[in-house]
DNA sequence: GAGGCTATTACACGTTCATGACATGGCGCG
DNA sequence: CGCGCCATGTCATGAACGTGTAATAGCCTC
């Protein structure tokens, strides 16, 4: 029925799940971190991933965001906290629903068919914003029509910021989650490229529509 | 920021969830029956219909299926019933989510949030006190509708206060918290910071109406 | 009315960011 | 195998902005 990938270090409710949707005609993939999660989606080609946010090594909201970043896979957080705080910061983060464990895999299946059904009328993973076109599938560009080349860096960090307009990420975030650096330090990295990338798809770089500076805090996509 | 269709029949229900969603800047309309709520839908065109279950004359099951038949608005179901047996009737009946009652305003509105996701951009959190709109991830602060730009640390001292709203701070908690200063010792840095702040979000900074003296004690925000 | 607490304003220093030049390193192409 | 280009990371400079301090005025309380 759908493709699904499964997120969950505890290898039980790994398996249960993975029997209980694959009894159900779902195609399933499993990982057991959030690393390999990652790489499992680079090539097995979800439908939704149902992903548990109590992983070892890089935690579940993180996992959430790189999913966003790149792709437009529906994602369903499980986790066993379910405080109203941990609920609203779990959709904040990107996430189409929130489940609490332990989870009857029947609710979890219909939970996980009201998501796709949702998704289905939105094929395309084209996000435009003002003149500036994001296609997430083809990893292209556009400004007012007109195709712009991106070295990779600068297409990830544009990627991941406009995985979530609005929003502020601090330039250590962007250290971790964009270079996957881990050392802690002031670098000017994050600027460097940012000027770089303004250069490219602002039309006036020194007023930037699209990647703005927030003093003291960080950068953001937008808005206007 | 999205266009609302509330139905319940619990005047009490009804009102604080209608206050609610109105004041993190929704536009919401109310019905207390189903017929009310499919009358009104053919007029207010919602983006997303917030609807009980246990309703007056035809039942949420019904209402649900006949906004399906009739349009595509999203819609979120509110329930005291919280079965597995209920929630995944209710998802298959076409509901995007289902809720169970008592709901904080707040959780509601993570997810109506997450539903429009799919089908709009993506609006961010915003705290709403008065006229007073603080988004707290694009960091940007708004007053009866107009931006105000703030600088980093008093940005970062409203956040705290504001995050809970009547609680008193120290000025020696504050440069702990806000400034992460360790040093003991009289300053009126707390003080300074406080008055440039009011002078840009308060009406009357003289007669302030968020951030408050506790005169021999600190600063507090709120409540109105 | 006195003492302590807070508001208000001004100014100079320090921090933060933009910008462009430069060094390094990987990759493809000849 | 070697050359050269492009992308990336580092650094230095300069400007803009915010911040902390201090000095003064106002207010509340006892």
């Amino acid at each position: 029925m759908a493709r699904v990938l499964l997120i969950e270090d505890d290898p039980n409710v790994r398996d249960a799940l993975a029997l209980a949707l694959k009894g159900r005609e779902h195609e399933v993939e499993s990982a057991a971190s959030g690393e390999e999660g990652l790489e499992r989606l680079a090539r097995f080609a979800a439908d939704v991933v149902v992903l548990d946010l109590m992983l070892p090594g890089i935690d579940g909201f993180e996992v959430c965001r790189r999913i966003r970043a790149a792709a437009s896979t529906s994602i369903v957080m499980l986790s066993a906290r379910g405080d109203d705080f941990d609920v609203v910061g779990g959709l904040e983060a990107g996430a189409d629903d929130y489940v609490v464990k332990p989870v009857r895999p029947q609710v979890l299946e219909a939970r996980i068919r009201a998501v796709l059904r949702r998704t289905d009328g939105v094929p395309s993973p084209v996000e435009s914003y003002g003149a500036l076109c994001v296609d997430r599938a083809s990893l292209t560009v556009s400004r007012s029509g007109r195709q712009v080349a991106l070295p990779p860096m600068e297409l990830r960090l544009l990627l991941y910021l406009s995985a979530a307009p609005g929003q502020v990420f601090s330039r250590q975030q962007l250290l971790e989650s964009v270079w996957e650096h881990d050392y802690l330090g002031d670098s000017r990295l994050v600027d460097a490229c940012v000027q770089r990338l303004r250069a490219k798809i602002e039309d006036v770089p020194a007023q930037p529509r699209y990647v703005q500076t927030v003093r003291g805090f960080g950068y953001r996509f937008g808005p206007v």
